[in-house]
DNA sequence: TGTAATGATTCTTT
DNA sequence: AAAGAATCATTACA
């Protein structure tokens, strides 16, 4: 204020405060009849009361400020004010520092943009939403109707955030709400200039300002979008912590697929495929669980004979039966280690390598079923390349667990006695 | 409630 | 890139 006292006095405006008429509040009315003084003091009171004045004409209601607005821009002394101003913003060095903040489209926008791309939080609508998953879901067989349930909640929740960021980024979105208000500060501005020096290019800077400002708010809505889809991903996707095991009948497709192709338990893309399709999941879940399964297998084969024997009696009635149509179990005639690729010298070769395995820790009986069960007719053959489960026969074509010797691999659990095995042969 | 089973992940190996 | 191996985290069950 000092500094403007100082200059208004320079320049000979030592305004008596601005005329009642003029709709302003009549300042102190003592001031506007005395003399100036020499130290100036009370014109520079004038000239604060005036500038508070101004200040306050936003304060007042709508039609007040309009009329004093109107009579602060009739005044006679306005030119001389506006001169005033233009000096002191001189002097003040307000004027505009050259922004060369070109922002170069923020990478880190970018990814945001691609990340609630990608969730389809931002992206289209898609139609049917959880209907359609839904579907889906149920259409991949019926099972497990836990993961279709947990799938929707999932779903459901995300379309809440969805809503939530679509409606919120209308507000602020380029074009509506900012375009508003960018109007509205230009209005003001253009406004102001008839009373103050605004250059329009400080208006220029100003919408720059404010358009920086609405995609800030814009970045951190996306910021914050982005981190609550990441929350429900990690509470409602991640399979490690929700897993759920597959259902009942998706075992036992997999089990058959393994036990009848144990010799190679390899299935191809095509093969995992299928079995995925008929178990309702996923390929890659196919692959996790036939690793697990090897490699489960391959450490304790003794845990694993009883459920080898009773898929392979399965097995054996399913191909007696002709109730699969392939000659080959339940999945695609391509797969690998199918009949054709090895053949047992016999059933009798097979059940010895089954028999030692065995050790003590399985039933006789239960080989001795099965040996009846698939002897009498001669299933032998058609089965034969089926029913590989010796390890023996394993090793034998191809070995895929040419460490899964019994008596190495299941010593520490010791399990099923001393398998010595086979390899005698 | 403790434990085995099991699906998934991560790191290493081939 | 796929498989093996070790491990994690959850589920199922006695």
């Amino acid at each position: 204020m000092d500094e403007q006292g100082r200059l208004l006095q320079a320049r000979g405006v030592g305004m008596p405060g601005l005329p009642v008429q003029g709709g302003l509040q009549p300042l102190n009315p003592h001031q506007l009849h005395e003399p100036p003084s020499d130290n100036g003091e009370p014109r520079k009171q004038d000239i604060g009361d005036i500038l508070q004045q101004i200040m306050t004409i936003t304060d007042q209601s709508l039609d007040e400020a309009q009329a004093k607005k109107h009579a602060l821009n009739c005044h006679r002394m306005k030119p001389a004010l506006f001169n005033v101003l233009c000096e002191i913003k001189e002097k003040t060095g307000l004027s505009i520092r050259s922004n060369q903040e070109e922002e170069p489209v923020d990478p880190q926008l970018m990814r945001l943009d691609n990340m609630l791309l990608a969730e389809g939080v931002a992206g289209p609508e898609k139609g049917g939403g959880s209907a359609a998953a839904a579907a889906a879901a149920a259409a991949s067989g019926g099972v497990s109707p836990d993961n279709s349930i947990e799938h929707s909640d999932y779903r459901n929740k995300l379309s809440q955030i969805r809503q939530i960021y679509h409606s919120e980024l209308e507000k602020y979105e380029q074009g509506q709400a900012c375009n508003e208000f960018t109007t509205h500060v230009m209005n003001l501005l253009r406004e102001q200039s008839r009373t103050r020096p605004i250059s329009p290019k400080e208006i220029e800077r100003m919408v720059g300002i404010i358009h920086r400002k609405f995609s800030s708010i814009q970045m951190q809505l996306k910021q914050s979008t982005c981190e609550a889809v990441m929350i429900l991903r990690s509470r409602f996707l991640d399979a490690r912590r929700k897993r759920r095991n597959f259902s009942k009948q998706a075992t036992e497709v997999l089990n058959e697929y393994f036990y009848s192709h144990l010799s190679n338990p390899y299935p191809s893309e095509e093969a995992k495929e299928e079995l995925a399709k008929k178990c309702g999941i996923t390929v890659s879940q196919v692959s996790n669980w036939f690793g697990n399964k090897r490699i489960r297998y391959k450490k304790n084969i003794g845990k694993f004979q009883e459920e080898a024997n009773i898929y392979a009696v399965k097995t054996a009635v399913s191909v007696t039966q002709g109730t699969h149509s392939g000659a080959n179990s339940p999945t695609t005639p391509t797969s690998a280690g199918s009949s054709g690729s090895f053949n047992l010298s016999g059933s009798g070769d097979m059940f010895i390598g089954m028999q030692s395995l065995n050790g003590d820790s399985y039933p006789a009986t239960q080989v001795e079923s099965l040996r009846h069960s698939m002897a009498p007719g001669g299933y032998g053959d058609s089965i034969s390349g089926s029913q590989m489960y010796s390890p023996r026969e394993l090793r034998a074509n191809g070995g895929w667990q040419e460490a899964a010797t019994p008596s190495s691999v299941t010593s520490p659990t010791e399990g099923p006695g001393s398998v010595h095995s086979d390899t005698s042969n």
